[in-house]
DNA sequence: ATCAATCATTTGTATATACAAATATTAATT
DNA sequence: AATTAATATTTGTATATACAAATGATTGAT
């Protein structure tokens, strides 16, 4: 059944939840070849990019909570993609050597993943689609 | 940090989750006097609208997995919102008295959340944006 | 200089969700 | 009629996420 057959498709909670699945289903699988989360990645990736990012920055580009990051770290350390180094009140993000080796496959994922549904949205629609998410999402906020 | 700050504002991925984290947010507000999470309450109103359905149908319409639902199920029937009546393999879906002296407030939940975003982003815009959201589900699902 | 307030992170706990395998029931095939 | 295939649901297990409380560290006020 198509999400847009639903009795309660006219619903934004209902709708944004449903293409949240979708979108990470479709994430999953390209990321499947790294054995990492999508978000797990997305972690990774912000370590590369900037080495000494601390937790709560990081739980900001994500747009997750404070413990939500803690436990992803947690679980990229155990996998030795991650180290902490705590300095004073703030915990650094440091990639290892491990994760660095893993960066082009990583950038590989992102590149297959946005291919993906570009293939199936077109460039234009994606890009207004994003925008005009991110623009609403905001307005959520408040 | 707003999400269209963040990184990875980008990418399908990251925003259609930013984006269903901050509706889950803002529903879980309006349904909070309850004491069901919103995809909880969309299941009583479900069974509400047409007792004795069954756990498959229910599955499509909530656009979730069939454990998703049994978990959902056993949660509601907990609290004595609903009772499971088998019917061979399939499982039918009844709301309890409790459930039905509930829903006025369940509809008051709905009303309240939606005239809550339709404050924020207008009506026309809503309108259209979940109308978008629909159609791009619709295509990543193939 | 000390004590209170503030801030960043972590921990304890709870919830939602899904995948894969198991179970139970009906339908189909021979 | 008996066995196989298909279907609906449930169970076992794993993951992601968050809230609220606890901890640890720095800053500010007196």
């Amino acid at each position: 059944m198509k999400t847009s057959d639903s009795k309660f498709c006219n619903c934004l909670y209902f709708t944004a939840n449903a293409l949240a699945r979708k979108t990470e289903k479709l994430a999953s699988e390209s990321w499947k070849k790294t054995g990492l989360a999508p978000s797990h990645a997305y972690l990774v990736i912000l370590a590369l990019e900037e080495p000494g990012i601390n937790a709560g920055q990081a739980a900001e580009q994500l747009q997750l909570t404070p413990s939500t990051i803690t436990r992803t770290i947690e679980k990229l350390e155990e996998k030795k993609l991650l180290i902490r180094v705590t300095e004073g009140k703030l915990t650094n993000l440091y990639p290892t050597k491990k994760a660095k080796e893993m960066q082009p496959v990583l950038k590989q994922c992102v590149e297959e993943f946005n291919e993906k549904y570009l293939a199936i949205l077109g460039r234009e629609e994606s890009n207004r689609f994003i925008k005009t998410m991110n623009t609403i999402a905001d307005k959520l906020e408040g």
